[in-house]
DNA sequence: TTTTATTGATTGACCCGTCAATTAAAAATA
DNA sequence: TATTTTTAATTGACGGGTCAATCAATAAAA
């Protein structure tokens, strides 16, 4: 039974959490969805802080499973960056209720040091996965950067699919940082900043 | 004493969600800051939520005025884009507490209608910025593609900003930015997309 | 004297987390 | 198998705390 209950509790969370667009969604309101009482949402998880945390593991396992599947099908560099952008941009994790959920955890994450920590590991993990295809590609520091730009352009395009303003569906956001590694990849200027 | 009391109940608005890093601060820790009463912050603000739309109303006001003043200083459409890029990361607005505000509002917009109309002024203003100064270099549908972007990377930027992750000073997130334009004016690939 | 500024105290709502009590399931025993 | 015993699942009710918003009362200006 335990399993299946923190299963449901969790993506309760993740669906309020959607549907308010902000962590404060009360014990009640996700207990409720998930069919049971809050009193069990706490006897499992004890402090809804933990069940926060619990929920935002679960995305970052998600994402990280899928991003382990679709790199191993790619048979080059130049695959493997787009498997990874594609990943971030695919109807599991492009979806409004992720999205809302992630964006929510960035804000939370400023005040729970924990959060802060697991926010850590995905750029960590998005980071390696991008230099593990970028860095064949082009210079140490060239890839540095793009997996930095990249990163960010991700995120910018998560921020603006949340707002439903601008760039509202996948295939375009996933053109625009297409659109730059190719710019990034065509024309190789000199650059000697740092 | 009204518009001075209004404008140290906005300042220590932003100074509290800055350290807390979120929306959700008391309006008795606001009034503390601002060295007044609770009581008088609802007299002069009426309800909590006026008193954050008065807030991002100010940090919206302050970026237009800006944005104004170095678009007019700028010589050419190349200049214009820098222009813009370099407000956004100025030392006055690239700062944690008004990054940690931004960010919040975002997230708050949400649940509020008010707020989601600020943001989107925000988001218009700053799309015809950008393009006041692409439309000149680049054929328009490139132009409105580039003007998404660099929206979206300095959006992206601004998170990890706030998580102090990667990137953490205006001159490196600028150089990204520059390095995006740069891909876009210095090699003029084919598109055929839209 | 009228208006404005200001606050302490209070109210009412909301919500987290706990606990005692109840029901259901599982294990052990006869 | 039938029974008792133990363990797990589940909840309603509630205490304690927080906080937005109000209000009556006081001080200061105009």
């Amino acid at each position: 039974m335990e399993p299946l209950r923190r299963r449901a509790l969790i993506d309760a969370t993740i669906s309020a959490i959607g549907e308010r667009g902000s962590l404060d969604v009360t014990m009640s309101e996700i207990a409720g969805r998930a069919g049971v009482s809050s009193a069990l949402a706490h006897h499992y998880f004890g402090a809804k802080d933990e069940l926060l945390q619990a929920t935002m593991r679960h995305l970052l396992a998600e994402l990280n499973a899928d991003a382990r599947q679709a790199l191993s099908a790619a048979r080059s560099p130049r695959e493997r960056v787009s498997a990874v952008i594609a990943i971030n941009f695919s109807d599991k994790q492009f979806r409004p209720e992720t999205i809302a959920a992630w964006l929510a955890f960035y804000v939370e994450a400023q005040k729970s040091q924990s959060l802060r920590r697991l926010l850590r590991i995905y750029a960590r993990r998005l980071h390696s996965n991008l230099m593990s295809g970028l860095a064949a590609l082009v210079t140490r520091a060239e890839a540095e950067r793009a997996a930095e730009a990249i990163a960010a352009l991700i995120d910018g395009l998560y921020i603006r699919r949340a707002l439903k303003d601008g760039t509202p569906n996948a295939a375009s956001a996933i053109a625009i940082v297409e659109d730059y590694v190719a710019g990034l990849l065509g024309g190789p200027r000199n650059r000697e900043s740092d």
